[in-house]
DNA sequence: ACCAGAATTCAAACGTGCTGAATAAATCCC
DNA sequence: GGGATTTATTCAGCACGTTTGAATTCTGGT
């Protein structure tokens, strides 16, 4: 189909690289929907299995070139270094400056160049492997993939309630003031399953 | 392709309200990506294009199904008589019986075409009123509003999380799988908001 | 020099959402 | 009534993303 003959060619020809590069300029271009894993791939003078063999999936592919990772790698790890009682208050640190651009300011979630879906996308790949995925690593235990769980719904709902699809409520309020007001909760998920004991009740 | 002989059939079928009713179970069963568009059409034993005839899109006959669960679940209300210890229980319960129960689809659906952007617009639109309005004031007290902040990131996370953008960790969860691991979050969200004691430590 | 493995092309298949053409009934208009 | 139009349906098929298996060729280690 691409007659140029078959093997692996000499050298070291970063054909990965290549196929990121072209998916990228496809995906601003057409967006996820209009960019196609056969164009990106001809694009790229490439064979389109070679896209599933480097990078899984499309959605992989483009989670991987459009790397707003949310947080990125490193500040999340960063974050569950330290001990447990300030997880949570660590945690939604870094969600927060992480969406509300201290630093590296994450590019295009506030409109511009992504579409909601593009987003959803990202964001569910990113919740999905970097958080419970990391997450349940670091906590271990039997439960630690419910308390990773659990916190991925909580910091989704707040990425969700906050900047993809704001509620005024949560819009509102201050970084300071949202992390104060959630941070039980993340904290809440984050504890150890305990077996209800009856006097654990919840005051007043 | 399902032999039922070409053409109209005789009659008033009410084939869009079958494939309505069909849809709505198929997508809270296996949420928005697990079903597929030829499968609702086999369970309505009905060709698949007439899918597309009658919403358009798979993505408009998500829309215009799921905005009656958004509507239906507005008798979360009833669930916030009782104690408050048992209040997350019971609103997990609701919403989780709202989005996944049996709950005969309301007539009128025959209506504008809805696509996913409507169906955010019309959970925010829950959320902040019904959720977030009538929560804080039923909760009461000073610090009402926070929490019934804080609950509606964590019912609005479960749901986006689990149906509008499902995560494998937590769409693969049965419900009351589901609502164990989520009630820790949530009745933190809704606990009163104690000034922080030095002692109120996170277990090991 | 040898061999395991990695990188590539190719062909074929599968299930997906969706479209266009054909067909038949219902409905409208005179 | 009867022709024209609209509506509801089936069917055949497209382009897509993905997988698989095989064939091929190069790289790296020993």
């Amino acid at each position: 189909m691409l007659n140029k003959s078959r093997g692996r060619p000499r050298g070291r020809p970063r054909t990965r690289e290549r196929i990121a590069e072209v998916a990228r300029q496809e995906f601003l271009e057409h967006g996820y929907r209009g960019a196609t894993v056969r164009g990106i791939a001809a694009a790229a003078e490439v064979d389109s299995a070679l896209i599933s063999y480097h990078f899984g999936s499309k959605e992989a592919l483009f989670g991987e070139v459009m790397e707003l990772q949310c947080i990125g790698a490193r500040g999340l790890s960063a974050a569950f270094e330290g001990d447990l009682a300030g997880l949570a208050d660590r945690i939604l640190d870094a969600v927060t400056s992480a969406w509300e651009g201290d630093a590296a300011a994450p590019p295009g979630l506030d409109g511009a160049a992504m579409g909601r879906e593009e987003v959803m996308i990202v964001l569910r790949g990113y919740l999905e492997s970097e958080v419970v995925g990391r997450l349940a690593e670091f906590l271990g235990g039997t439960d630690a993939r419910a308390r990773a769980t659990a916190a991925a719904t909580v910091i989704g709902g707040f990425i969700f309630t906050r900047y993809l699809n704001p509620l005024p409520s949560v819009q509102s309020l201050s970084s300071g003031e949202a992390r104060a007001i959630l941070e039980p909760s993340l904290r809440a998920a984050l504890a150890p399953r305990v077996p209800r004991r009856p006097y654990a009740r919840m005051g007043a």
